[in-house]
DNA sequence: CAATAAACGGATAAGTCATCCGATTAGACT
DNA sequence: AGTCTAATCGGATGACTTATCCGTTTATTG
């Protein structure tokens, strides 16, 4: 069995913990030589771990993933195939008004040097979100001419509506009903 | 009358002209020292008429929002002011689309140090936007609970899940759709 | 407790940012 | 045309950021 070494997982989580204490702090720009300074450890050590600032984003946005597909699980065995749907766009909302990590890595296409967890999540929750759409489909009142990916990029660009707003949970619900009623066929 | 030295206004002219074209090649990232290179001029001279890469962005959004301000105008006028709703709201999709700077510019709270130009033009534009909002409200079914704000947001949301697509131009019109749709009253 | 593969860390080369100020020049005035 | 001067120019430069390399240290294994 081939595992890391004891202090090399303690430095990893002592970065992303840094990191995301930055994060919180409104400190987006995530530069590793500083996040190596305020962990305490050397500037090799970070870049050994995270060889990019998007290396480092992935595994940062690792445990939104993690609640991502959870709640996908669930929503995709709900009765209502609407209500399942909702709930996951809910869901895609909150997480990324709740992690930017997740928001950037979701918000972009699959790298091609993209993590394989980053992948295999993606992968699990396009499946997910296919199987659910189908049967919305299939329950009537969704448009025809809206592919599963359509629906990815209008989740995320009204995720970056919230964003631009003052205050991004109170405006959740009304603009996630907006986009709810606009992805309905019309009649 | 205090005008520009000719030289000056030729240089400035000179930058914004490398710039666009810079960006035309894909390069976004518009470094000063780097167009100053690319335009034959001394760094100085860039920094000195583009203290910051934000003002720069903003005088080359200039004419994006001449246009659209021109557009507005027009729209505002149309007998039915769902058609002028419309028109509005996608000429904001197309002009983002086709150009990255007025995208950055609009898709951003107005400035404390913006130029005085885009300040006004800003202003000009939310006029025509609300008695267009107001007028298309009068005339029935448009959701209660939308500020023009909300509008702006969610419109420039759209256009951000349309630059996540392989062909955004062949999206605009769907998407735009699925906005429209949203905006209406729910019954 | 040695052996060794893995991990550490920070000096540093390369690249970017933005300012400052002596040199230059456009435009006004004679 | 020639002179003056305030406006503009340009690039040397210092501060800062990025990312690599390699000599030193340490965890693990038997």
């Amino acid at each position: 069995m081939t595992s890391m070494r004891a202090d090399a997982v303690r430095n990893r989580d002592l970065v992303l913990a840094t990191a995301r204490r930055a994060m919180a702090e409104g400190d987006m720009s995530l530069q590793l030589n500083d996040l190596a300074r305020r962990a305490g450890i050397g500037v090799g050590t970070v870049y050994r771990h995270f060889p990019t600032r998007r290396a480092l984003l992935e595994s940062l946005a690792e445990p939104a993933f993690t609640a991502l597909l959870d709640d996908a699980r669930v929503a995709s065995l709900r009765e209502d195939a609407w209500t399942g749907l909702r709930q996951i766009l809910r869901t895609l909302l909150v997480q990324q008004l709740s992690d930017p990590a997740f928001t950037e890595v979701i918000s972009t296409s699959p790298a091609l040097d993209a993590s394989p967890d980053t992948t295999s999540h993606r992968e699990a929750f396009a499946d997910l979100a296919q199987a659910v759409l189908e049967r919305a489909r299939q329950a009537g009142a969704l448009r025809l001419d809206l592919t599963p990916d359509d629906l990815h990029h209008l989740v995320c660009g009204t995720a970056f509506a919230l964003r631009l707003t003052p205050d991004p949970n109170a405006c959740l619900d009304r603009y996630l009903q907006v986009l709810f009623d606009g992805i309905r066929t019309t009649a």
